[in-house]
DNA sequence: CTGTTAGCGCTTTCAG
DNA sequence: CTGAAAGCGCTAACAG
């Protein structure tokens, strides 16, 4: 292995002097810093980061524990992560926990272990990452992408869920829909649930909680919660869904009554994962800029790692959500013949 | 920070014995060793394996440069290498070089400087990153997954796609289809290419030009294509595609001539990506074992670094492949009336 | 079974 | 502007 002692030597000068041109802390005269140039190019030297955390307390790399590689929302932020990563000169240690609570915990122990500066996580579920979060926390910055942990020891990188909901249903008021029902998961305290109330509120309509289906959220919970509101005496023209995978199963259940979309149903979901685009017919959805919020989370860590505020407050930064106008929603068609 | 000797002082031991412990290499009395467990865990320590490293030469990470990571097919493979490099103790360093050489050298090299274990590389699509790779494999094994670099240095874990290929043909001929057209890229030395010609020419049928259509690999490319084999005198009644996107343009393609799929024409894709199973109909395709090729890589990777054969020559591990039927294939129809 | 003692490769004072 | 020297936290002989 070729050290930073190879280089001094071969330069004709010492390591401190090495040192210095690397970290590029202290003056380095031109031509000494010349020296090193050829040195290191033709020994084909690589600092060793490892050993330089000894001293410097930073290894130059940041842990991303991710809830689920394999749903796409999560993988476009880690890709995210790892492009401003590398801009900011940090490398990116990865760990998928499928969505397991033991695998979170040991992942953000061994993220500790490998000595990273900072941590991102996604969807902290459980008591026990909170509390290991908590723990990690005292040494390292962390920064949460989605969801809020309980006790909010780190900072917040979101989108406005809220916002995003009212101008879905908004959409499908302005396309005169009036019985809007809104299937979606069990907290009627979520961004997307209240932004359903805000904009019927504002639109002069009273929520109706037969129109309000809470459950899972996936294809075969939205396909049942479909029929389900289909047996109404008075139906909804309209529906709005929690995710697309929601909406997806809305619309297969729609079909399979022979209910056309949109001409007899106007539907649209949240998320816009790929198979939106692509299903018949294409879904109205919102999209979560998902880059930006690899971004901002990033951002937020290098801040706290370079900057002064260190030991500021929990951050949160709340970034705008789109709304993605495709051919699942149209015109609210008279229901009386 | 708590360091070992934090822990050794604590339990009234010297840091020696603790590292013993910590490696479980030598022995540690019976009582030493509770005292020095609870002395950890009152502290909370966590070992710093980055100043470990300086004497042991090994970081416990493996480093993973993925070309693209919005890809479903390789965020797969970056989840089981998470949990397979989990299972054998070990940290996944990931960088996504977004199809990018540049990137993907600069990628290696920092992993370099973090002194990855091992590497993990999905398609080296470049001369640079060829050579980059080359000189990393003089320190550090590598493994490729997918394709093969040109000088073959690293250990490489495939999946056998002539042989996938083949199945689909076979499927379709086992239906009755005789014109069969292939769709796919520009190297017709590629597996996808040789199993279409190994079926049909195994089925006695020799290979027609004006049914292999090579161009780029993505939904319109597809959708081009069909329409103009379509044009030919005796058209196709079934098509192979090199991979689920141009087989869901060819879909597309058909439907906007109202040819029905599968009654009119059977379509076979290559990939299954999560797209595959929902589109109308949903797509017979051929399957490649993510999880499967992921853990493959680590164990190769694990097994050079802990195993005797770390300079034996490179190794190949070829996965086998699996063809999903599903609704977008059916007998030839008869194309008389 | 356990303590002592060299370093590992690099950064960082502190003198020059 | 540059050299010398003291560690950083840990492991690995080597004695005992």
């Amino acid at each position: 292995m070729v050290t930073a002692y190879d280089v001094a030597k071969r330069a004709g000068v010492s390591m401190g002097t090495v040192s210095r041109y690397l970290t590029g802390n202290g003056y380095v005269g031109e031509s000494t810093r010349a020296r090193i140039a050829s040195a290191v190019d033709e020994l084909g030297y690589i600092p060793n980061r490892a050993a330089a955390s000894l001293t410097t307390k930073n290894t130059g790399l940041l842990g991303f524990v991710v809830s689920d590689l394999r749903n796409p929302f999560t993988a476009e932020i880690a890709s995210a992560l790892s492009r401003n990563a590398r801009l900011h000169g940090y490398g990116l240690v990865l760990a998928d926990s499928m969505n397991d609570a033991a695998i979170s915990v040991e992942a953000v122990e061994s993220m500790r272990a490998h000595g990273v500066d900072g941590l991102i996580v996604t969807p902290p579920e459980s008591p026990e990452l909170n509390e290991a979060l908590r723990r990690a926390a005292a040494v390292t910055p962390i920064v949460g992408i989605g969801l809020r942990t309980d006790p909010m020891v780190t900072d917040l990188v979101s989108s406005d869920t809220r916002t995003g909901a009212r101008d879905a249903v908004t959409h499908l008021l302005e396309l005169g829909h009036r019985r809007i029902c809104f299937i979606g998961s069990n907290s009627m305290a979520s961004g997307r649930y209240r932004g359903y109330e805000d904009a019927l509120t504002q639109a002069g309509i009273a929520v109706n909680s037969e129109l309000v289906v809470l459950g899972d959220l996936n294809r075969s919970a939205g396909y049942q919660a479909l029929l389900q509101v289909m047996t109404l005496d008075d139906p909804p023209t309209a529906v709005f869904t929690a995710n697309d995978a929601v909406a997806l199963g809305v619309i297969q259940a729609a079909h399979s009554v022979h209910l056309d979309v949109p001409s007899d149903l106007s539907v649209v979901g949240y998320d816009d994962v790929d198979l939106a685009a692509h299903s018949v017919p294409p879904l109205t959805t919102v999209a979560q800029p998902m880059a930006a919020m690899g971004q901002a989370a990033v951002e937020l860590l290098v801040k706290r790692l370079q900057g002064s505020d260190r030991d500021a407050g929990p951050e949160q930064i709340v970034l705008p959500v789109q709304l993605i106008v495709r051919h699942s929603t149209g015109p609210a068609m008279d229901r009386k013949h």
